[in-house]
RNA sequence: GCCGAGGUAGCUCAGUUGGCAGAGCACAGCCCUGAAAAGGCUGGUGUCGACAGUUCGAUUCUGUCCCUCGGCA
């Protein structure tokens, strides 16, 4: 059980846990909570859905009478949800645990929203469904590189950053000009120079390619087992269509399209494991070039109390550590060299 | 044993009217700030089953052998 003292809680510290899919993030998060006697704030940009629950992998109801998780079950399926709504929401969290004196606990592994919460956003507006729309009716009409051609015109920095068939980003970018009147890339340079406020530890669970890609199927069959099938024919029933956001998340997309006769289970399941492993592989390169991430390794004989047991004392030396720090804008940690190994 | 089909990238296969071969999948690396479980980029030397013959040159033609899968015995 740890509480913070209030020459820790103003340098607003919080311990992040991330890693690809299947890692075992959830279960050594669990632990950790309960050593550190806090929350979990997942991070998670599936997880936030109501009535999706299995291929998103939300914690059962055991762990979540163990432990309170936060920032699950935010918004319906047919809602809008993104990154900036995610920061605000695990703000409040935060400030909420702090006057707790509860250390904040983030587990999950959506880098950008991490990143969110941790770095923040750059000043450009949020989305706005109009603009989209009439964004990507242009990409429908017009030939290939027009979108990509217009951005030239208006921010030539950001054009040549994205790929001409990266309509996306592209339409992102043009959308915070019309919006604001800036080239993105000027918000971004801007928002490079913020100080950030909090102060983060961040723990990267890594394991074994093979282990992980043989936890990622095994997993994917335990989702069909558990009913995934049937969840999204109920998705589906109440009116969420497939090209909704939510619906286009792992599992849910390759389950929909078997439901609607583009191939048959067996396919579905394949495209599924294929899907989720190498969604694995770009959390992996997005999070191995984060900047101070502690990286753990673990294997198939970890046990996630030890491992959260030893997290949890570093997590201690970080927080001694910190109440000697100047306040000032607090950056990253000294615990970065060589990692961790755990058996 | 005989007849047929086939042996080409980790897998499934295409192809070369003879000029040292290419798709999909798999796999690997990368980009990313309000759609992020989304979206995008890049990466192919592999005894073309083995040996011999024909040829300037064979993975491609011919012969023998080996292996796999069918069918008949």
């Amino acid at each position: 059980m740890l509480r913070l003292a209030e020459h820790h809680v103003v340098h607003r510290p919080l311990v992040a846990l991330v890693g690809p899919t299947a890692v075992g993030k959830s279960e050594v998060g669990v632990h950790l909570a309960q050593a550190l006697g806090t929350e979990v704030l997942a991070a998670d940009s599936r997880q936030v859905y109501q009535g999706m629950d299995i291929a998103t992998d939300k914690p059962t109801a055991e762990q979540r009478r163990a432990v309170p998780h936060r920032l699950i079950d935010l918004v319906a399926p047919d809602q809008r949800f993104n990154a900036g709504m995610y920061r605000e929401a695990a703000l409040r969290e935060l400030e909420r645990l702090y006057g707790e004196r509860k250390l904040p606990l983030v587990v999950g592994g959506t880098g950008l929203y991490v990143r969110a919460l941790i770095r923040g956003l750059c000043d450009a507006p949020p989305s706005d469904p109009a603009v989209r729309a009439e964004l990507i009716d242009q990409a429908r009409r017009y030939q290939k590189g027009f979108l990509h051609q217009e951005l030239a015109k208006v921010d030539p920095e950001q054009a040549r950053l994205l790929h001409p068939n990266d309509e996306v980003k592209i339409i992102r970018a043009l959308e915070v000009q019309r919006l604001s009147g800036r080239p993105l890339s000027d918000v971004h340079r801007r928002h490079r120079s913020a100080v950030p406020v909090h102060s983060p530890l961040i723990f990267g669970l890594i394991r074994d390619r093979q282990s992980l890609y043989t936890r990622i199927e095994q997993r994917v069959d335990t989702f069909f087992m558990n009913g995934l099938v049937e969840e999204t024919a109920t998705l589906l029933a109440q009116g969420y269509d497939r090209e909704s956001a939510a619906m286009k998340g792992l599992g849910y997309r390759q389950v929909a399209a078997f439901l609607a006769g583009d191939y048959d289970r067996d396919e579905a399941v394949r495209r599924l494991k294929r899907d989720t492993r190498h969604f694995a592989k770009r959390q992996l390169t997005w999070f191995r070039h984060e900047p101070a991430i502690v990286w753990v390794t673990v294997n198939d004989e970890t046990r996630s109390e030890r491992l959260a047991e030893k997290l949890a004392t570093l997590i201690e030396s970080f927080l001694a550590e910190l109440a000697d720090r100047p306040m000032q804008g607090a950056d990253a940690v000294s615990l970065e060299a060589g990692g961790v190994t755990v058996g």
